[in-house]
DNA sequence: TAATTATCCTATCGACTTACTAGAGTTTAC
DNA sequence: GTAAACTCTAGTAAGTCGATAGGATAATTA
């Protein structure tokens, strides 16, 4: 399940990349347009901000902006970055790894394969699906 | 994430689907093979047996078993009953549906629309393995 | 019937996570 | 220099997770 923080996230990112410009945005302007809690906002993009996708600007006419590159970064790297592994358990996990206790042999391990094809299936949308094309989407 | 206890539970139905028999099987043998705390292990059997996958016996040569129909119910079945929703979001979700408080459109929200095509390819795979090819799966 | 075996059930626990909120600090534009 | 806006540190209520403890219940065996 996804977390309300990285589906907050997405929307904020979407609420960015869909403005035609890379101008700084309130925090108010997208929580009140995203609906979604201010303060609780607020550290969401300031966690984008410090995993380098978005830029922030103080002070009067401040706000935050989509850096450029962002826009052709892979949905996977986002969820990454806020939620963590994208696998179902950490055996499977290309960027978490981890080695389970209770396993003696990963290959011989029914859940371990099964999981590996819900992975593959699962990244072959979020890291072949960019920012862009992410709002882009219409009922694809 | 899988929880422990989903992940448990699909060791332990693989470890009862592997025998080609339908004999009681004791908790501890399972437990000791799977590497799974006997208490804990105890609990989710006793949730598979509420949910219908599973069999008991009391007793003497007593444990449990596999139901017969269980080895052609697909992986999602199990999972849903354990884990609940599937799907990563409750606006995508088949069995578990709930709207989203902070979203007016689902048709032109971004972040359902990608999780739909999220949850039908994990769906591709575990609605369509059933326990029976959950355990004959070699590097599939 | 008594003893043994194994499931069934309740309830408790500490650690962790989640979704927020409060409030003060800092930078910028005008 | 003051108002506007982000920055940062804490904290918190509620819930979940993984596990443990201890006994109740039921079935088998002798």
């Amino acid at each position: 399940m996804l977390s309300r923080k990285t589906k907050y996230a997405l929307k904020a990112l979407s609420h960015l990349a869909r403005r035609k410009t890379n101008d700084p945005v309130q925090i108010s302007v997208i929580s009140e347009s995203e609906n979604i809690s201010q303060k609780f906002l607020e550290s969401i993009l300031l966690s984008l901000k410090k995993a380098g996708y978005l830029g922030s600007k103080k002070g009067k006419g401040g706000g935050y902006y989509l850096l450029e590159k962002s826009r052709t970064t892979p949905i996977a790297s986002f969820y990454r970055s806020l939620e963590g592994p994208i696998a179902m358990v950490p055996c499977v996990s290309l960027n978490f790894y981890e080695k389970c206790e209770d396993c003696n042999d990963e290959d011989e391990c029914d859940v371990h394969n099964l999981m590996i094809q819900v992975r593959d299936k699962t990244l072959s949308i979020l890291e072949n699906t960019t920012l862009e094309e992410f709002v882009a989407n219409q009922t694809s």
